[in-house]
RNA sequence: GCCGCUGUAGCUCAGUCGGUAGAGCAGAGGACUGAAAAUCCUCGUGUCAAGGGUUCAAUUCCCUUUGGCGGCA
């Protein structure tokens, strides 16, 4: 509550707890700052539950559908993004509020990013060709003398992380756990950070009826749009959720859509769970089933009046 | 009706030459330093269908009952 920072609202919580439904409590004196990683992507409607063009029009949204499928977005996009639309958007006098569901982002964020090097995709094609070539135990063995405590920390098995220790070490000649890990909130914010939960059972119930008005909605379709526009598995866009699922079709023609449907579900829980653990360690999290809208809406309420604001 | 196979963890099944059992999936917990809707780690007690018999001991062998599947009628 100090004038030379930036109020930021954060509203977060797994897929389907009902995120886009709550913010449309709010009036269009905020700004929605997307914090879905694929909700960034054009033509990735269905799938990624973007929400719609009414939703659009009653608030801003930003960091919605503007990117292509075939094009990274990362940590370090979505910061230096933000960073520079909660600035904008609060000069404007109007009240940034960033909502989603990647916890990674939001860590990255409300933290500030290390400072090892940014993926770098030409080293990191080079190490990913070397993994399918070599092995994954011939890369741990290589990570495992340039810094064997950060192997030890994620595992032998971990070749996504293996490969980025890898990168940064041929980018920087640095291992990377030479790089502190931001662990104090970034001062030029005052987050409040709200936490959207519900009772597991119910979220997987609420999940698989949201896959099955998706796949009603047409999202085959919207796949095989993506494809017949040059799109394919290598492509970032591509391999989320409800999209990646489908592929396996090519080379299991035992399967039906059916099939796709049940596994985008389960992979849909599985990653519901996975927010759920990233998400309990943040600090200073309010946490609120989403039902309970107008206790919310207090709180952000007397968060904004130091600020004179109200949304 | 007869014959054969079968009934083991929420699901699919393995196994015990008789000493009360274990995999995959599901589920739960966790990690996560610029690709994170990604990637990785940990966790398996259940009347072994029911009843009876043999035995020091039965989920395992035998009998009966019962559910399922297949074949012959």
């Amino acid at each position: 509550m100090q004038e030379d920072r930036i109020p930021v609202i954060i509203v977060f919580g797994p897929t389907a707890v009902g995120k886009t439904a709550f913010l449309l409590n709010l009036s269009k004196t905020a700004e929605i700052i997307n914090l879905d990683s694929l909700q960034v992507y054009k033509y990735m409607d269905i799938g990624t539950a973007k929400p719609d063009s009414d939703i659009r029009e009653r608030i801003k949204h930003h960091l919605v559908d503007f990117l292509e499928p075939d094009r990274e977005f990362g940590a370090g996009d979505f910061c230096a993004a933000a960073d520079a639309l909660c600035s904008e958007i609060y000069s404007r006098g109007k009240v940034p509020v960033i909502s989603g569901g990647n916890a990674f982002f939001l860590k990255s964020f409300i933290y500030g990013m290390p400072k090892a090097p940014k993926s770098n995709e030409k080293i990191r094609a080079v190490i990913l060709s070397r993994l399918e070539k070599e092995g994954l135990e011939i890369l741990a063995e290589e990570l495992e003398k340039i810094d064997p405590d950060y192997l030890n920390k994620i595992g032998k098995n971990d070749s996504y992380r293996i490969a980025r220790a890898l990168e940064v070490w041929y980018t920087s000649g640095r291992p990377l756990s030479s790089y502190a890990i931001p662990d104090k909130e970034r001062e030029q914010y005052d987050f409040l950070l709200i936490g959207l939960f519900r009772e597991r059972e119910e979220l997987y119930e609420r999940i698989n009826i949201r896959v099955d008005a998706m796949f009603d909605a047409g999202l085959y379709d919207e796949f095989l749009q993506l494809r017949a526009m040059g799109y394919d598995s290598a492509s970032p866009g591509m391999g989320g959720i409800g999209y990646s699922e489908f592929f396996a079709l090519d080379d299991n023609p035992s399967l039906s859509v059916d099939d796709i449907r049940e596994k985008v579900k389960l992979n849909t829980r599985h990653y519901a769970k996975r927010q759920i653990t990233f998400f309990r360690k943040l600090d200073n999290v309010y946490w609120e089933n989403p039902e309970n809208s107008s206790i919310i809406l207090k709180k952000v309420s007397f968060f904004l009046a130091g600020y004179g604001k109200n949304l």
